[in-house]
DNA sequence: TTTATATTTCGCCACTTGACGAAATGAAGG
DNA sequence: CCTTCATTTCGTCAAGTGGCGAAATATAAA
């Protein structure tokens, strides 16, 4: 119950969810994000730390690099349940649309570089 | 983007959570609701007219009481498809085990006099 | 119409959450 | 070893959330 009601409170940001909708475009470091959500370092790691606890993403280390990707493997019931539904919907939403256009933009040795 | 996050925010709390898996067994009123949850019945109150905003419950007036039930009609996309999943976790969760068994004991015209 | 009672609304309080900047951490390269 | 820089952790603050009781509303019955 703890865990299921966790899971559900990780989708009930707008910027989380816009985080997973990028990530369904591919792998994405810190910096990445934050250029693109115009929000804090800081606030981005602790929006991505909450999402990996409920275990949507994961993290590989890439030098000095952290690559964020969506769980694609399927122990968490959840998550393997609620990942394939959200990248179902939103297709059409307008700030969505922005942001994954600007994942294809943006590199990550510019966006780091601050 | 903004009714997906208030869909996934009515999951995010535990006793919306039980409500929820009290109602999959059969429709009740706030009454019987607070008397399983022991919360005031305002706070029950609050609860389920959230559950309403979003679509997850419907409400019909019986008399002086009012039912709430789960939404199984199909028009909402995001309802349509969290119950079902919803019906499928939680089997095992002691709390929601006693919940429903209290559900299939209440008595509104006990519970409602007080 | 008056009374009883089920529900909702309102105002308040404690706690949580999301934001930030500053400081701490950790890995890469000089 | 020391510097650089991506990331995380910490402290703080404003806003949001869940709880309550009291007052308001609505329906049934007397």
């Amino acid at each position: 119950m703890r865990n299921l009601v966790k899971t559900f409170k990780a989708l009930s940001d707008p910027n989380r969810i816009r985080i997973l909708k990028m990530l369904e475009v591919r792998p994405l470091c810190v910096c990445e994000i934050r250029d693109i959500l115009q929000l804090a370092n800081s606030t981005v790691s602790k929006h991505l730390s909450l999402l990996r606890d409920v275990e949507f993403i994961l993290d590989e280390k890439d030098g000095k690099w952290v690559n964020f990707r969506l769980n694609d493997e399927q122990y968490n019931q959840y998550v393997s349940k609620l990942l394939p539904l959200l990248a179902e919907w939103l297709p059409d939403d307008a700030a969505i649309k922005r942001d994954r256009e600007k994942v294809n933009q943006v590199d990550r040795y510019i966006s780091c570089v601050s």
